[in-house]
This record gives structure tokens, sequence and C-alpha cells, in this order.
DNA sequence: TTTCATGTAACTTTTATTGTTACATTGATG
DNA sequence: CATCAATGTAACAATAAAAGTTACATGAAA
């Protein structure tokens, strides 16, 4: 995998665990399903243990789990616990602040983004775990549930 | 000018346009404003120019110029002009999408990021050049006017 | 026709991300 | 208690994206 972001890797993992609730699952067998390192996977993972979203356990037939129901997982969760912003960084270099120009720039910039990642956690807010799951294997009588939009 | 984007130099570069609207200023003049070279200069502002946003002229006293009041030009057409998205990428590698689960992880991120861009873009909207402008040389009755909220 | 500017291609450098190796640590199991 | 199997993490290598640089063609004005 070149390039993807931690974020799909997280949620592809996460998808894994919930399609195989009785066992857990070694970083070595993600790492297959998700085409990556177990290194990386346990370093994706290993920040969503830190906010309680899964668990790991060490030894014989140790590896990772759900520590939640998938529909109590909210993509936002996910992705705060992976302490990443969705939007790109739009800051100039520290040495350019001098500048009153750039740090107006900056100024109005940074505002506007606080504002729209707040706008952008809300949502991430109605999308669960369970919502991907079953895109993935799709309920007969439900075919397409999509993203809640305009809710 | 190590870690900046390109979007913030355009702006940067065009609130300098602004301030300085008699004359036309060289990619060399600008580069030294933004600290970085002038051949990233006129990469970036040969996409605005694209977009009717700035012209540029050759030879002797040429240069680059606004071609509109900068209360005229939204942050939007600034950001649409440059092609660059205000989110980060989230697909993961075209090698993965065999996977059912890579393909719903990325249908339902895909369907988010298309919904938020719109959402941001309807905001950048409301945000002009010379919003930035006043901000670096406040009106002394206007000190603060800052990025319009929820309006 | 000389000069000064943009336009652009090709290449180098830098930075961030990802992948990899190696090894310490921890827990179950015989 | 020794062993095996897993995570935890540091250190390094490889890769990709972005920015910087050089070089030169093109066009407009004096």
């Amino acid at each position: 995998m070149k390039r993807s972001s931690r974020l799909s890797l997280a949620l592809h993992a996460l998808v894994h665990l919930h399609k195989q609730p009785d066992a857990a699952m070694t970083s070595a067998t993600l790492a297959q399903c998700l085409m990556t390192n177990p290194v990386v996977v346990r370093r994706v993972l290993g920040e969503l243990r830190d906010a309680g979203i899964v668990g790991a356990t060490k030894g014989h037939d140790g590896g990772w789990r759900l520590l939640r129901p998938a529909a109590e997982i909210s993509l936002r969760q996910v992705y705060a616990a992976m302490g990443e912003s969705l939007l790109i960084r739009t800051e100039s270099d520290p040495g350019d602040i001098a500048c009153g120009i750039v740090r107006s720039v900056n100024s109005v910039m940074g505002e506007f983004i606080a504002d729209a990642e707040a706008l952008l956690a809300a949502r991430l807010e109605r999308v669960s775990l369970d919502d991907i799951a079953r895109q993935a294997t799709p309920h007969p009588l439900h075919p397409h549930q999509g993203v809640q939009h305009h809710g």
C-alpha cells in the first residue's frame, strides 16, 4: 500500500475486526488484509487503543478486538483518535510571520479551518463503523444506505 | 519557504498585488516578499491567470496585476483556480480495490468528502481577498473584522 | 535589436510518509 | 520455568510529494 491515509487504513482494519468478533486478529493477519506491514498496523491501531476503541492482548491467541459495538463507534471518534486533520495545512513557514500579510492570511485561514474542522467533525459523528460494514455486505432490503446528507 | 501550501502562497501574492494597484509586480519582486523562488510564483500565479483572476504582461514594466477588485475575488474562486482540495486524500491504493471492505470505505469516505467540499466551498465564497487585506492593515474604526461565521 | 519580463521543461533538493528490520516486553501454555 | 506467540517501540531505509533551481524559449516595449 503506497498512497493511502492512516484514516482509511484504520477504518478498513476496524471493519475486519467487526466482521470477526469471536477471535482476536493479529497485526500480521490484518497486515495481509490491508496489504501493508504489521508494524504499520500496530502503529495505527495503537492510537485507537489509546482512545479505547480497540484492545490489544499479547501472547497466545492474542491480537486486536473491538471494545465497543460497531454502531457505537463513530467516524469522528476514529479520526479524533488518530489526531489527524481532514483539512490540509495552510500555514506558511514560521520564518515568514514577520510579514503582516502572511500573519493575516494565516489568521483568516486559521479561523476558517478551525470552523470547518468543527463542522466536519459534527458530520462524521453521524456515520458509524456499522454504516461502512453494512455497505460492504449490504442487506437485501436496504441495499444502499450511503452517507446521511443534509440531516 | 519550506512548508506552506500553494493556497496561502497565492493569497499572500494576491494581497501584495492588491496593495500595489498602480504598477505591475514582477515574479522576482513577489518572490522576495513571499520568501520563495520566482518560478514558484509564476507557477502559482499562472493558474490564477488561467482563471482570469490576475493578468501577466511581458517585457518592460511587465509583471502581474489583479484583474478585478479585491472585494469581488472570493477565496472560493482562488482555491478553485488552484485545483487543490482543502481536504486530505483518503483513498487507498488502486491495488487494494479488490477487497470489498476497501471499496466501501472508499465509497463512504468519498461521499463524505464530496459533500464536505461543497460545504467548504460555500463558506469560502463568503470570504473575499479584501477581507484579508483589511485585516492586514486594519481600519481604525473596524480594528478586527475576522472571518464571517454562521452567516 | 537589445532588454526585461513571462512560460515552461527538466532536474535537484527537501520533507513527509510509509515500509522494514530488529529487539525488548508481556502473557499464555505445557 | 522455559518457550512460544503476540504486542510495543526504536531506528533506519525506501518512496513519494512538494518546493526550489537552472536553463532557455517566447514575447513585448524602448
